[in-house]
DNA sequence: GCAAACTATATTGTAAACAATCCTGGGAGG
DNA sequence: CCTCCCAGGATTGTTTACAATATAGTTTGC
C-alpha cells in the first residue's frame, strides 16, 4: 500500500446503485462518461466511449460484416496503426473481445477471429431464447404509447434499410429495435445479459442476413411483435420471440455443414 | 497495417469450436506456458491463469470476504506493489472486474469497490433464478453415479468448512458445488452465464454468510438437491433451486435498509 | 468572511524501448 | 532422404518514463 495521505474517498452513503456512478465526487463529466455505454448506436461513433471500447466495437463490426473472417489473426501493432492508438488500448480491446466471445487469444501467440461450432451456436441460442422470453414475459402491460411509437419508428428505419439492401444499417437498426423491445422489461441485468449473448453471435448474423427472404421475414416479425405488444397479447409475443430466434442459427448451421461436413456439428 | 510477409495463419478448417484453441499451431508447450506462471500465490485457485486474471481473482476474494468495503478505491500503483506486477496487468484486472460488476471505474479518476442497490440485487437474482432453473431443467436424467459421487464429495467439503467456520473454504466449496451441479446441464453458454451472474453478487454473500443458520440451511439445501437428483425428481430439484436462491438477496436487502433507510430500496 | 482562482500532488493515460517467446526456414548429422 | 538443431525475424509481454487530468489545500480579491 503506497502513500494515501489524503482522504480515502468521499464516502457518501447514498443509494449505491446506478447513481453511485457519481460517487467519486462526480463532476459534470463523471455522469456522462459512464452513462452512455449501453448502446451500440452507430457504425463508427467516437462518442463518449473509452478508446478501448471504440476499438473493440470497430473490430466487432468488421467481424460482423465479414470483413474479417474466422481464423484471421489480429496483430496488435497493425491495429495500433489502423486506429491510431497505442498498444495498451488495443490490448484492452482484444481482451474485451475475448470476453464477448468474438475472438480467441493464446498467450504469447496472438489473437484471431473465432469461428463458432454448431453446437456452441445451438447452446447460445437456447439461452438467448430463455432470456428473451423471460424479458417479454415481465414487460409491464399495457405498454405506454410513446414506447410503441418508438418501436414503430425503429421498425420503419429497419424496413427502409431492408428495402435499400443496406446491410450495415439493417444490422444496427435491428439491434436498436431489439434493445428497445427488451428494454421495456425494466430489468437492467436481464437487458445486459441478453445484449451480451447477442454479441457472441454477431458473427453468424452474416449468414442469416445473406438472403433477402430472411431479412423480410425479420421485418414482418417485428411488425407482428409491435401488434402483439399493442394488443397486450403476451402469449402471442412470446411465441413470436421464439420464432424470431429460429432462422439465424439454422442458416448458420446449414452453411457450416455444407462447408465442413456434417460430422462437426454432432460432436462435442 | 504492418508487414505480414509470412503465412496468415494455419487455416485449418477443423471444427471451429473448443478445439479451435489449437489452431494457432499449438505446440506441446502451449498449454504449459500459460500455466506455469505462479505470479502471486493465491489461496485457492492457483490454476493456469493469466496474471491479470489471478489479480482480478484476488481482489474479488478481498471484496467477497469484506476485506475491501464498498466505495473503497483501488489505486493502480498500490495493486502493483501488492501483487508484484506492472500496471498493464493491474489495469487489465480492473477492467475485468468492471465487467464482472464488482468495481466501478471512471476515466481519469480511478476505480472503487461497487456497492449494489437493492433493486439491482433483485434484478440479478431474478435472472439467476431463471437461468439456474433452466439448467436443472435440462440436466439429462438419470444422472451418472460418478456425477452424484462428485457432488457428494463437494458437499462433504462444504459441510466440513461450515462446521469449522472457515468462511473462505465455505465460499469456494459452495462455488464448486454449484459449478458441478449446473455443469451437468451440458450447455457451456448457460454454465458460463450462470457463473458470470454469480460473480456479480459475490460481494453480497458476505451478508448471507454472516449467520451460522444461513450456512447450515445452504448445506441442507445441497443435501436435498443431491437426493432429488438421485431420485430423478426434477420438479423437486427446480423447487429447491428457487428456494436456495432466496435467502441471500433478502439478507442483503434487509441489512442495506437497516443501514441506509428503506427509501433507497424502492427507487430505481 | 466568502468565493473564485491557483498551485501542489496524487493518480491515471500514453508512449516508447526493451525482453521474452514463438514460428519459419535452412543446414548439419545420421 | 529424413531428423534434429540452430539462427532469423515477427509478435507478444514487460518495464520505464513522461504527459494529461482531477482533487485538495491555499491564496487572493472582493
Amino acid at each position: 500500500m503506497a502513500a494515501k495521505p489524503l482522504k480515502p474517498m468521499p464516502l457518501k452513503p447514498t443509494k449505491a446503485g446506478a447513481a453511485t456512478t457519481a460517487a467519486i465526487k462526480v463532476g459534470v463529466r463523471g455522469a456522462e462518461t459512464s452513462a452512455d455505454k449501453p448502446a451500440v448506436g452507430a457504425p463508427s461513433p467516437g462518442r463518449g466511449l473509452v478508446p478501448a471500447e471504440m476499438i473493440a466495437r470497430r473490430i466487432e463490426e468488421d467481424i460482423v460484416l465479414g470483413r474479417r473472417h474466422p481464423r484471421e489473426r489480429l496483430i496488435e501493432q497493425d491495429l495500433c496503426d489502423l486506429f491510431q492508438t497505442h498498444r495498451g488500448d488495443v490490448r484492452l480491446a482484444l481482451f474485451e473481445l475475448v470476453r464477448k466471445g468474438l475472438i480467441e487469444r493464446i498467450p504469447n501467440r496472438g489473437a484471431m477471429v473465432r469461428g463458432l461450432a454448431p453446437q456452441e451456436v445451438r447452446e447460445i441460442y437456447a439461452v438467448r431464447e430463455e432470456l428473451e422470453v423471460m424479458a417479454v414475459s415481465v414487460i409491464p402491460f399495457p405498454v405506454a404509447a410513446t414506447d410503441i411509437s418508438r418501436l414503430e419508428e425503429l421498425h420503419r428505419e429497419h424496413s427502409a434499410a431492408v428495402a435499400a439492401g443496406d446491410l450495415l444499417t439493417v444490422f444496427y437498426s435491428n439491434l436498436r429495435f431489439h434493445e428497445a423491445l427488451f428494454g421495456l422489461c425494466g430489468n437492467a441485468c436481464l437487458i445486459e445479459t441478453i445484449d451480451l449473448l447477442a454479441h457472441k453471435v454477431y458473427g453468424i448474423r452474416f449468414y442469416a442476413n445473406a438472403s433477402p427472404q430472411s431479412l423480410d421475414r425479420a421485418r414482418r416479425d417485428h411488425l407482428e411483435m409491435i401488434r402483439a405488444l399493442r394488443a397486450g397479447r403476451r402469449d402471442e409475443l412470446i411465441k413470436l420471440t421464439r420464432r424470431h430466434l429460429k432462422p439465424s442459427p439454422e442458416a448458420y448451421i446449414k452453411a457450416y455443414e455444407q462447408r465442413f461436413g456434417k460430422a462437426s456439428s454432432a460432436d462435442g
